[in-house]
DNA sequence: TAAAATAATTAGTCAAGACTAATTTTATAA
DNA sequence: TTATAAAATTAGTCTTGACTAATTATTTTA
């Protein structure tokens, strides 16, 4: 299909269109890909070229039709592939993502569907992402986060938006997986930390970033 | 762990070893992978550096312990791959191969181990290779090939050499497949070609290659 | 609006890993 | 044993996809 790198820049750019609406500049690109801006602007020219995307000043980065059937393609391999070695092969929540990252570049036309078929065809990943079908449909992500509650509200987590795994140990630590009740008792306005009850038990304060990468239900 | 590249040039060398008596030269190296032996000469010299191989005109391209430990690795990944790519998700055996090729090279550390848990310990692979231990012991391969046959013995296919997708899919036609009975009726002199019977059935005609490359118990 | 800061782009470089063409070494055959 | 063929090696090139440094555009901010 396509070479290791251009793979990864569809997933990045399609993943930046989802998380923000600002338009997706190079700068954006190369923080996600911890690469070079000058390196990004390379690659833009290259994709271009092969039509996957579209680059206008104005407007940014867009995926094109095709380039966004590929990079959704790409997304469901990476997590089916996440359900397949947490469910399957018995890894923990902070490992499955980078192992993910490889095999979601695993070519072969019909895996993902017999992957799919063979896991059940799971609707989300572990982490609460939802998997896209096989027809290219992606039912839509969650969206709201804790930081968008008010003082008072109660939750679900149904996601997270952040998979790395200092994340996901940091949420271990503090018993929170998806499907956690969370109740958010206070925000405080100096720097947006917010105290929270897990499951009941008592308060904890986590910050605005932490709050940020929850996604509730 | 390694490069792409470097990977398949161990497990190329190991296949090497594995197979033949004679000394492994760049030009076999460049022949099993399709490359030219000039590539192959700069690899060696970056392998040596690296130790895990060592050259020497008299004896040819050897592995290192640390570099035979690595190519076992790898075909153990190889054909642990093909036994979940056949058995779970429903592909046919002449479909496994290069699918397996691409997944060889995850690399997570506890990755085979699990795999090899999941599928419940497999000792050959779809193609009747044995699979590599954890600990690195490989069980003895077969290696009486259907030409090493005398006209009149009978005897049961283990494995197939040649794993290519035209080669797998003529013995799909022949109705052959790991453990079909077959009989050596005649060899012809002139061209080496082997007159046999599949499971009881009419003889057929087969090429020397063909024979070459079944490996019998 | 002009100055300063930030972003985008260009130009040139580098490493990996392939290639071709040319040369040297080794093996085979007359 | 010399001539020829085959194999190995060297030298130089190419592509991919990164980089840095320098330059040009575009935003911010004073």
């Amino acid at each position: 299909m396509y070479t290791l790198s251009e793979e990864n820049y569809l997933k990045a750019i399609y993943r930046l269109a989802q998380q923000t609406s600002f338009k997706i500049t190079p700068t954006a690109i190369a923080e996600t890909l911890g690469n070079n801006p000058a390196s990004v602007v390379d690659m833009i020219r290259k994709l271009t070229e092969k039509q996957l995307i579209t680059y206008d000043k104005k407007k940014g980065v867009e995926l094109s039709a095709q380039g966004l059937k590929d990079a959704v393609l790409i997304v469901r391999r990476h997590r089916l592939w996440e359900v397949f070695l947490l469910e399957k092969l018995g890894y923990h929540w902070d490992e499955i993502h980078d192992i993910a990252e490889e095999l979601e570049h695993i070519s072969d036309a019909t895996l993902a569907d017999r992957l799919d078929k063979f896991l059940g065809f799971p609707e989300y990943d572990p982490h609460g992402d939802p998997i896209p079908k096989a027809n290219g449909k992606v039912p839509k992500p969650y969206s709201v986060t804790l930081t968008d509650l008010k003082a008072g509200d109660t939750c679900r987590v149904a996601a997270v938006r952040d998979t790395s795994s200092s994340f996901l140990q940091y949420l271990q630590k503090l018993s929170i997986g998806i499907g956690t009740e969370i109740q958010l008792l206070e925000k405080i306005p100096f720097d947006n930390s917010l105290v929270i009850s897990i499951s009941g038990r008592e308060s904890t304060t986590v910050s605005q970033k932490f709050g940020e990468n929850i996604l509730v239900d």
